[in-house]
DNA sequence: TCATTAAATTGTT
DNA sequence: AACAATTTAATGA
């Protein structure tokens, strides 16, 4: 039982325009469609809720069709690491579908969201049965692992402007997370949460990317208006550390 | 629809 | 961590 149980209960069928939300849906022929959208359902998320616990048996595979997740781990020392955000769009947990395993991760709201739900099986007879989807879960694999490395090396990065500016080119990558536009609805509190830094500096961070020109600063989100050159702030620390 | 008030978010120290 | 300024959301006439 994941969606961890309140969530579970919550749910509810999808509505046309939240199924229109979904990037895969429409790769999929119309029987596999309608064997679908029987399945799916949807659950809102208050803020710090968990919609997945590590070790918890997979039952969804889940994505993000409004609002803020975050994915994180706890170490052996009890501390919290967090991995990543997750904006709309964003779909999640293929690799331990896949494998029907339990999740290796935390997925926690970071505000009201609304999280749609997948039943494994259902995962499963999609892979047996449709190449579109399968070529979403295997691109979607590809980015992910992409953005691990990229992760890995924003740790090791002591430069808090590229540590945001490297989070921020990871929000915006259009393959995994096709629900964000222009605009990423996050404020700066929650992008503090996810880089790990006060939101003083993350608020000093934008400011100077917005001098750049790289985004722009609005109230509840951020305008990207340069994503090569966010992604060119990352390369350039690359060859500096 | 507009004005007022509360709440959320940002900018700064 | 605290504060003021700004923006949005909610309320009711």
């Amino acid at each position: 039982m994941n969606y961890d149980t309140s969530l579970h209960q919550r749910r509810r069928p999808l509505t046309t325009s939240e199924l229109d939300a979904i990037p895969w849906i429409h790769l999929l022929s119309s029987v596999e469609r309608e064997r679908t959208v029987d399945d799916l359902k949807i659950a809102d998320a208050d803020p710090g809720e968990f919609v997945c616990r590590t070790g918890r048996p997979v039952t969804y595979w889940f994505g993000v069709v409004d609002g803020l997740l975050k994915m994180s781990s706890d170490n052996a020392e009890g501390q919290t690491m967090t991995f990543t955000g997750i904006p709309p769009g964003g779909w999640f947990g293929e690799g331990t579908a896949l494998k029907r395993e339990s999740y290796r991760y935390n997925i926690q709201a970071l505000r009201n969201s609304r999280v749609a739900g997948l039943h494994v099986d259902t995962f499963h007879w999609l892979l047996d049965h449709s190449i579109g989807f399968n070529r979403f879960v295997m691109s979607q694999l590809n980015e992910r692992l992409g953005q691990f490395i990229a992760a890995r090396e924003i740790d090791r990065m002591n430069n808090p402007d590229i540590r945001v500016a490297r989070s921020l080119a990871a929000l915006f990558n259009p393959a995994l997370y096709p629900g964000v536009g222009e605009v990423l609805r996050i404020t700066q509190q929650e992008l503090a949460y996810l880089v790990g830094l006060s939101r003083q500096r993350v608020n000093e961070s934008l400011t100077a990317l917005a001098a750049a020109g790289s985004i722009r600063v609005e109230y509840g989100g951020l305008r990207v208006l340069n994503l090569q050159a966010l992604r060119a702030t990352v390369f350039a620390s690359k060859v500096v550390v």
